[in-house]
DNA sequence: CTGGCATTTGACCTTTTGGTCAAACCGACG
DNA sequence: CGTCGGTTTGACCAAAAGGTCAAATGCCAG
């Protein structure tokens, strides 16, 4: 059933270099804009002999996705509905922001499969991103019903965080070429900025 | 020197044609992903009818982007120094938010451009784009240093507002997907949720 | 050291794509 | 009516793209 079945020592490389390379090539072009080629060669290895690990294009995609998904939604998981509620939605903006500046191939991927209509992680959107947010949204709901941080609609609240945090991988040459190119990494003023955003936004 | 002449009646209604359809595709999958045959079947030429306006692919493409950077940077023009400072930037946040709903196309063919890492309008960011907001940065500062509204980094506080109301066009799938189908129109919802925002960020 | 399975590849096929071109069409104006 | 510029198209081309396949190569266990 697992079509890259990685068991060996070769296949584990290989599938690995494969999704390193599709990730390259996928991110700073699109699905339709990548080419099989582009990722082999990207791979270090023939067209045919990466048509031996995936089958598809897709497949190399959608591996991808499914593979990333899981750490993309770890930040929200995170948030502990036991802890200080300011505290704990500022850390997910930084988790959130740092997984922007550590990882913007992933972050411009999801970008591009988005934009594109979510055409191969639709379900997952619908499912399981879905029921994660109502859970969290109820959470920070709780938060915002016992008076410990200021009211607001959660789900746009998340909406926000995901918006703003996500901006400085996706749109990092406008953020750049806007900032000039004698500026400072933007990151850091980010982080600094969007922590003032939000506490202003639910300090009670 | 200008490629599309529209001087004919045809010629008028030719060219709107295509733009509109080459709007459609491009903005729904990006540069690479759009074919000339489905933009002519889009706009109702045939392929060769199509090349008799553009001479190719690219000079589409540019035609579009350059022709939509004003309309979507006039929100940002409008913005006026001698306004009460909340209400013009908060105003400056719903033509903004309007734009991403009435132009959702226009927003994900931006997206798509800077996502692939702007090739075509590169130059136009760091020109054009970057004097505008340098420009109305310095107005916020002034208001800021005035005390007029709370202070924080001009540029960083421009770049939420993109982020912020391009995300409901960009990411308007993901938006509808998590909300669900039963949900309202996010947009209304979006509004009210980014005037309480920006309201607390700003609020001396 | 050899048999068998995993891995790799050169050659090839088909479809799609951006673009060309000569010929045909059309419509306004003398 | 005729013709002349603007417009449209069918046929075509070369390159690129996704994918196939049989044959060759590499690797490890017995």
């Amino acid at each position: 059933m697992n079509r890259p079945l990685a068991t060996t020592r070769i296949q584990k490389r290989n599938v690995a270099a494969i999704g390193e390379a599709a990730l390259e090539v996928f991110s700073s072009h699109g699905f339709r804009g990548a080419t099989v080629d582009q990722i082999a060669r990207e791979a270090g290895l023939s067209k045919p002999n990466l048509l031996y690990y995936f089958p598809t294009k897709e497949a190399i995609h959608s591996h991808l996705l499914t593979s990333l998904m899981d750490t993309w939604l770890d930040p929200l998981r995170d948030l502990d509905a036991d802890g200080e509620p300011l505290e704990e939605l500022l850390a997910y903006v930084r988790r959130k922001l740092e997984l922007s500046r550590n990882h913007p191939r992933e972050s411009r991927l999801f970008a591009h499969e988005i934009v594109q209509g979510a055409k191969h992680i639709g379900r997952l959107l619908e499912t399981d991103l879905r029921s994660l947010v109502d859970e969290k949204a109820a959470v920070i709901d709780g938060w915002m019903k016992a008076g410990k941080i200021a009211p607001a609609d959660p789900h746009h609240l998340i909406f926000s965080i995901w918006s703003l945090t996500q901006h400085y991988a996706d749109f990092d040459v406008q953020v750049r070429a806007v900032l000039g190119p004698g500026h400072a990494d933007p990151f850091p003023e980010a982080e600094g900025y969007l922590t003032t955003l939000f506490t202003r936004m639910l300090r009670v």
